[in-house]
DNA sequence: TTTTCATATTCGTATATTCGAATGTATTTA
DNA sequence: TAAATACATTCGAATATACGAATATGAAAA
């Protein structure tokens, strides 16, 4: 995807250097979830976990749709995300 | 390669996470190179790109040799290196 | 409308990162 | 040995990141 130079790919690296938003990107992969059930997953306080998401949104790499009173997120990229991830199986 | 766990692999894409480091780690996919090489083909001071290598090699991403008064810095694991930009192309 | 539930934002503080300037350390050459 | 070359390290200041606590927002239920 569109990212040639060294300044987007290492921010985009950046985005996922810390281990819960790593966590959050992985378990993105198996689906959309809402923010409770990302909390659940992750042991991480709420303000935290959208602390989290929110940066996450602004790299554009998660989206959300409003659900009721939730708002599940979901990757705009899965396969970029997937693809990076495989070269560490 | 041996990177099982959100904390390992978090911590490998932070250490990509810079411009200088990831074009240093750009050049060196293009073979062996000592630091005045870089430091020509990156806009970078001399103590600064010390610095950033000193960095991957922390994390085990270059290592050198000893070339009389030179350091020649490689890759580790290129393949790795490879792998992971290719993603992006 | 009030309350409740789900999530976001703000704020303060602690910690980490980055860089340049200066200095240190080998190694080689004179 | 002394000077020069190549690179590393240290230090301090600026900036960035991370987190929890508290508070705010917004949608739905009562």
């Amino acid at each position: 995807m569109g990212m040639r130079n060294y300044k987007n790919i290492s921010a985009f690296f950046k985005v996922l250097s810390h281990p819960t938003r790593l966590m959050i990107v992985k378990e993105l992969l198996n689906g959309k979830k809402c923010v409770s059930d990302i909390r659940d997953l992750i042991k991480a306080r709420q303000s935290n976990i959208s602390q989290h998401l929110s940066l996450l949104k602004l790299n554009n790499i998660v989206a959300y749709k409003q659900k009721g009173k939730m708002k599940c997120y979901f990757l705009k990229k899965p396969r970029l995300i997937r693809d990076i991830l495989k070269v560490f199986l």
